[in-house]
RNA sequence: UGGGGCGUCGCCAAGUGGUAAGGCAUCGGUUUUUGGUACCGACAUUCCCAGGUUCGAAUCCUGGCGCCCCAG
């Protein structure tokens, strides 16, 4: 059918051809014109204008010219913030992490913390006219950060670098840097906000809930909070874009940073393989009865819910149901083995009002997120699964979630209020798959299987 | 070397004279401040090989080669 196919493509075309003598051109035409009027904005824009006012919600006595400490990558956002800061009639202070070595990282676009990024907050805090230091802090991110990633994945798990980085990294010594600079609070470029409710600080959801980051900071602290400033949680991304080029900016039209800042082509495990040389072994991929299908080259490959990359053909599509790191053994299954229902989590964070203890003896309904680009999906605690001390926790999905990774967080929101307030959250220990527990038909060879292996925690 | 069956993309597979479906895998891209998912796109001028019949063959014929099953 490739001919028709191509044949197909090839109408399309002709059509579009003969299009673009008519509207077309006045596309093109109308392209032009705005390249052009966006360039004249920023010369008219510059003073004032449409640049928001923010409000850093500072305590009244605190005065004017007051050093606040921002954490500025080099990238658009914390760009923007630094700004936002100045012009709140602060003294903004400009600190940027050096967190990886630059050789690796200089050829890497749209990264964050190494290199051509160092140079890009140089030169914006030079725009601004503000004191911009750069901290050495290489050793520390590769303690708390990189180590953490490589162990990580070698235990089968999936980390998440962002968010180590924020509370080993940035929330802790940055902060405790901050602190000692005598900032009055530390400003981030994170899209999330602040608010000040009856108990204190809340961290909330982005005004845009496209670009929100709150499952990366889930871990901030009450005390973190206090200190910490969000003046970008009520932009989206179009407004931080247009106030940068309002401000002329030098990163302006910088792209976004994407993928793990220390990760050049998005290759991870050659990452993680460098850093623990030899740890990643081969091994089998079997089905979920245990048979073999095909083999790999090291378990770090792997994630829960994973598609590509497993090279076997059954001609329905795989995909990774567990990863069994002891057994050197990547488990697949059908889609639907991917569905999850119950989580268990560990190192759990609270900043909710009460404690957690009370929530989860109540078995107090929530909102979770699984993952960063997802909607909060009602959930409660599981009562009794509380264990206060070890900071462990379990929760229990409305309606299942696909490919809940070990490793991965687990971030709790309010369950009123659009589940915009963040509660805390923890680190996914282990799931339940709900393949096998009703609702869902399954063949018997899977039930056989599953028990075979041990648990139906897949 | 008796009988029967089969050889179409890396895997599975449709197609039985009219000019090579589809799925999986793979590759590329989009989305995404983690991994992953999802989505979009690409992917057999050729059907085990060699001849032949036909305007036209993966499809019919002949001969090879290879594999499987049943007998031995």
């Amino acid at each position: 059918m490739r001919n028709l196919a191509t044949c197909q493509r090839a109408n399309r075309l002709l059509k579009t051809d003969s299009d673009a003598y008519g509207w077309g051109v006045l596309r093109q035409i109308w392209a032009i014109a705005k390249e052009r009027i966006r360039a004249y904005v920023p010369a008219v824009m510059s003073n004032d204008a449409d640049i928001p006012e923010i409000s850093l919600d500072l305590p009244a006595d605190t005065p004017k010219g007051a050093p606040v400490i921002v954490a500025m990558s080099g990238g658009v956002d914390s760009s923007v913030a630094a700004a936002l800061v100045a012009r709140a009639g602060y003294q903004a202070i400009g600190v940027t992490l050096q967190l990886y070595d630059h050789g690796v990282a200089i050829q890497k676009k749209g990264a964050c913390c190494a290199g051509q990024d160092i140079q890009d907050a140089r030169n914006v805090a030079a725009k601004l006219g503000i004191p911009h230091y750069v901290l050495d802090y290489e050793d520390r991110f590769s303690e708390a950060v990189m180590e953490d990633f490589a162990d990580t994945y070698l235990a089968g798990a999936t980390p998440i670098p962002c968010v180590r980085c924020n509370e080993r990294v940035k929330f802790r010594d940055l902060m405790e840097t901050a602190r000692d600079l005598g900032g009055v609070a530390m400003v981030t470029g994170h899209y999330v906000r602040r608010a000040v409710g009856a108990n204190g600080p809340e961290l909330r959801r982005a005004a845009d809930p496209t670009k929100d980051q709150s499952y990366f900071l889930f871990a901030t602290t009450r005390e973190q909070l206090d200190f910490l400033r969000f003046p970008l949680g009520g932009l989206d991304k179009d407004e931080t874009r247009a106030i940068a080029a309002a401000l002329e900016l030098p990163v302006a039209d910088k792209p976004d940073s994407q993928d793990i800042c220390f990760v050049p082509e998005g290759k991870y495990a050659s990452v993680v393989e460098r850093l623990r040389p030899g740890a990643a072994e081969p091994g089998e991929i079997v089905d979920i009865n245990g048979n073999v299908l095909g083999r790999h080259a090291g378990v770090i490959h792997y994630t829960v819910g994973q598609r590509r990359g497993l090279g076997v053909a059954v001609g329905d599509p795989l995909y990774v149901v567990k990863v069994d790191a002891a057994a050197r053994r990547v488990i697949v299954g059908p889609r639907e083995a991917l569905q999850v229902k119950r989580i268990q989590l560990k190192d759990v964070s609270w900043i909710g009002d009460g404690a957690l203890q009370d929530a989860i003896a109540s078995g107090a309904e929530i909102a979770v997120k699984v993952r960063s680009t997802r909607p909060p999906s009602r959930a409660r605690f599981i009562i009794g699964s509380a264990g206060v001390e070890d900071r462990r926790a379990s929760v229990e999905l409305f309606d299942a979630e696909e490919g809940v990774a070990p490793g991965q967080a687990c971030v709790f929101y309010s369950s009123e209020d659009g589940h915009n307030r963040v509660l805390g959250g923890g680190w996914i220990a282990s799931a339940e798959s709900a393949f096998n527990k009703g609702g869902l038909a399954l063949p018997s060879e899977f039930k056989k299987g599953s028990t075979a292996h041990g648990e139906e925690t897949l």
